[in-house]
RNA sequence: GGAGUGGGCCGGGUGGUCGCUCUGAUCGCAAGAUCGGGGAGGAAAGUCCGGACUCCACAGGGCAGGGUGGUGGGUAACGCCCACCGGGGGCAACCCCAGGGAAAGUGCCACAGAAAAGAUACCGCCACGCCGGCAGCCCUUGCUCUCAUUCUUGUUGGGGGCUGCCCGCGGGGUAAGGGUGAAAAGGUGCGGUAAGAGCGCACCAGCAGCCCGGUGACGGGCUGGCUUGGCAAACCCCACCCGGAGCAAGGCCAAAUAGGUUCCGCCCCCUUGCUGUUUCAGUGAGGCAGAGAGUGGCCCGCUCUCGUGGCAUGAAAGCCAGGCGGAACGGGUAGGCCGCAAGAGUCCUGCAGCAAUGCGGGACCUAGAGGAAUGAUCACCCUUCGCCGCGAGGCGAAGACAGAAUCCGGCUUACAGGUCCACUCCGGCC
RNA sequence: UGCGGGGUCGGAUAACGGUAGUCCGCCUGACUCUGGAUCAGGUUGUCGAGGUUCGAGUCCUCGCCCCGCAG
């Protein structure tokens, strides 16, 4: 399987974000959140939302591409059948980028829609597959 | 070499892998795939000004409101830029200035001070007049000294006069002085005067007129009368500018639901009492074929409601209104597409101009997203810092401010570091 | 994108252009066996940088931050 994320994967109106904001699952962990609302089709989607006051727009746009990259490299090993929301209330800009995905597949794991390898493994892996 | 002033440019580089987005070609019904090409900034920022563009409004002008404010030029326009003038700062290069009007009017100037602007004001100074006191001199008189005396001496006895000084009062002159204040009624000096005063004179500051230079702001010279506090980033006056809204502008396509307009169809049957009474209409009761609602799990049953109204007519047809069902049309919402990337464009260059800039010539095409792309990772190099090492070098860390959102011209603010040019001052050497 | 309002001690809130107050808090002392209450004294501030003015919290310009409104 390729690693992507492209337009068609992500949630594009504020109508949706809404819906998936009220109607869905929330579990947070240290600064994020993230809604989960389950669908009936397949394919997940998702919906990256930074809070405006944790900067200007270069340590958001840092934020949002870090957790996009993230989540490009690792939603082959989530759950399906899933529109999801998250949204990020703390400053993650700072820091090493192994800490900041420990730090997303915790919440991932913790909501229960990251049910396989351990972060560091799941890298591993998809550089394996990469190569092969 | 040191210190500084003004201006320009850059602001990590190369390669590999995995992605995002736009686009050209090919393949594919489509989703998409393959190959090729493009993909943040000097401030993209703040949104402080000015335009382009779009829609609305509009005969012309004014008021209100807002803005600008030395002069000349540049520009599509500006609150921007250039040159010059005036003022201020710096030894200098150079920098800073919202820099029109205070004699159109209103207002304010705390504290202190006589007074903060109408100087008929207050204190003071000056001469004059009056009252009083003191001192000196003179006249007169009393007493005394003396044997005596009109003389002389003495007298802190009385009266009068003159002069000087002082206190007070009166009506005048004066604006020199008043030490407070950020600021004091042009300044300094000489003359002058009862005391004084631009009262007169000289110089300085300022004002007005004339002449000369300059497009002009203004500068220089001569002459004159002697003179006007500050604040307009207080109200205000003057000159000039401004129609309003904004790309979520605006245009095109266009679901579902509700509503609008038009058209078509339907709005009933049986028995019976009463009223008008030919059919028929109204009204009441029943039948229970039909529709809807409620109830019971369903068929079915039970209960309730509906099964038109008006005009017109002898009657029907008809017309108007209403209800139900169906079709079409137009507006419009979600959504999609355009606007939207060839422009006051970029680079090189000639001419005009002190310059801003203008007029030409040549070459080039250079982001286009929309919950919002331009990223991640690895290697080598570059810069800086720390540690180790005598050293060559090694290890580690860091690499500014910041992200297009219709476009453009400015302003302002943020910014590690590097680099180039011109100029000024100081020191040294030749 | 276009508008509007506002930043004053630690908190709340006043102040014609003329000495920055008031309340709560905090500190010290008095009172009390101690604490509380009370009384007296003290502490700390005009969002930042320029300008106008003799003088700026107040007026002007630029910047920073907060709150709100409209489509």
């Amino acid at each position: 399987m390729r690693l992507r994320f492209s337009r068609a994967d992500r949630i594009r109106t504020t109508k949706e974000f809404r819906e998936i904001i009220r109607g869905g699952e929330k579990v947070s962990a240290r600064g994020l959140s993230v809604f989960v609302q389950r669908r009936s089709r397949p394919g997940q989607r998702f919906g990256l939302a930074i809070a405006s006051r944790l900067g200007g727009a270069v340590t958001r746009n840092r934020i949002k591409r870090r957790l996009r990259e993230y989540v490009r490299l690792n939603r082959a090993k989530m759950a399906d059948g899933v529109d999801l929301v998250v949204v990020v209330h703390r400053d993650l800009s700072g820091g090493d980028p192994e800490t900041f995905r420990e730090i997303i597949a915790g919440l991932f794991r913790q909501a229960g829609l990251l049910h396989d390898l351990p972060p560091h493994y799941a890298e591993e892996s998809a550089r394996r597959s990469r190569s092969r």
